[in-house]
DNA sequence: GGACGACCTGAACAATTGCTCACAATAGTG
DNA sequence: CACTATTGTGAGCAATTGTTCAGGTCGTCC
């Protein structure tokens, strides 16, 4: 059936410029509707309309709904995995406290552009979907990341780096996300030196930061 | 509009036992449907079959969809409401960490039943409804108790107690939220040791626990 | 300039949903 | 038993959704 669709929707790459355009502009107009209504409320007629596109080629485009959230994910998740990226081949001393501070920012500023938006990701996303296999790879990866730096740091105090490499990583995504995205919203500023503070002082084991 | 539904659908006291039984009923199905499919793919026709009640009977109850997530919400706050108070009334002394630590108990055994629910209530819950209303009163309700805390408490060394309070009161039940529904979850009492670690360092400014 | 393919259009379809209503079954009362 | 109120039933309606398709418009290249 699905399988069936997908190859009746071999979505090619556009040949002229204004394919590109149009494509672009369904994406921008998915991102703006999912963040302001839901994933559920997002429908694909809205997408369109706010696009200024035919329904129909919002579909030349995407073979379905669940296409254009899972390139919205894609294309996030890559910014936050290439900003990591550089940050690991960038900064190899520092304290713990340093090192995380990198690293709130970098979540920070990857959900600076639509914390709303981010949160339907996270949150109103089809169950077991392929979207949700990359949001839990990537969170994988960044927790190994911090396993590795718990493990190595000389200033790392916890028992567990696997479980406390966790507890680090959900920290500091959810809270962000919580907290950028609320209705009175915690400036950005702080956020960042109160996040380092906490999971710096949870990581040195409540000793000096 | 929706007023007029509701002036047609005055749900009575059930005046007969089998009444409150079915009620319950669907409430189980409810929550066990909501938890394992998500809140939009929770058809109010998947519910009553799983209750073995007809559809009929369902809006016998209550009035629309919406009314039975809110049910089922209002019921958990007021489990956790009711918990917090009793600790309010009983441990007057102790130390932070102590206190946090039958603060984070609460939150990890309210959620015990089912996390998978829960998670469909703070996230697939439909955007700025009732529900929201009230998730939001409690969490304010939290905040407010936390804050009072670290203003009181001698070893709470925290600037800005409001902020702070925002920050452990999120933690808490997010992590709690995101570790015990996740795939490999964490273990309850490890899970409790580490935020406990976590937040009264954090409290506690990275003096002596 | 004509012709072919890339691109775009939007009315309409099939499927699904929340929900209603006319009726049936059951419990309580005398 | 008969009568009424309470509770239960489920086919089907109205609305909405994701998606398709027959046919247009536009760009490009000979």
């Amino acid at each position: 059936m699905t399988s069936d669709r997908r190859r009746i929707h071999p979505r090619k790459q556009p040949r002229q410029a204004r394919a590109e355009l149009t494509r672009q502009r369904i994406l921008d107009a998915a991102a703006h509707v999912f963040g302001e209504m839901g994933y559920a409320a997002g429908t694909t007629n809205r997408i369109a309309e706010r696009a200024r596109v035919s329904i129909g080629s919002l579909y030349q485009y995407y073979p379905n709904k669940d296409a254009i959230l899972l390139e919205l994910v894609t294309r996030h998740l890559d910014e936050g995995r290439q900003a990591l990226e550089r940050l690991r081949e960038e900064t190899l001393p520092g304290t713990l406290a340093g090192i995380f501070r990198a690293h709130v920012r970098i979540v920070i500023d990857n959900h600076r552009d639509d914390p709303h938006l981010l949160q339907v990701m996270a949150e109103q996303a089809p169950r077991a979907s392929e979207v949700l296999d990359r949001v839990s790879r990537y969170e994988r990866e960044r927790v190994a990341y911090v396993e590795e730096l718990l493990t190595r740091h000389p200033d790392a105090r916890v028992r567990d780096t696997h479980v406390a490499a966790r507890l680090i990583v959900a920290t500091v995504e959810l809270l962000v996300h919580q907290l950028t995205a609320a209705p009175d919203p915690v400036e950005a500023g702080r956020l960042e030196n109160e996040l380092v503070a906490m999971v710096t002082r949870y990581a040195t084991g409540g000793g000096a930061v």
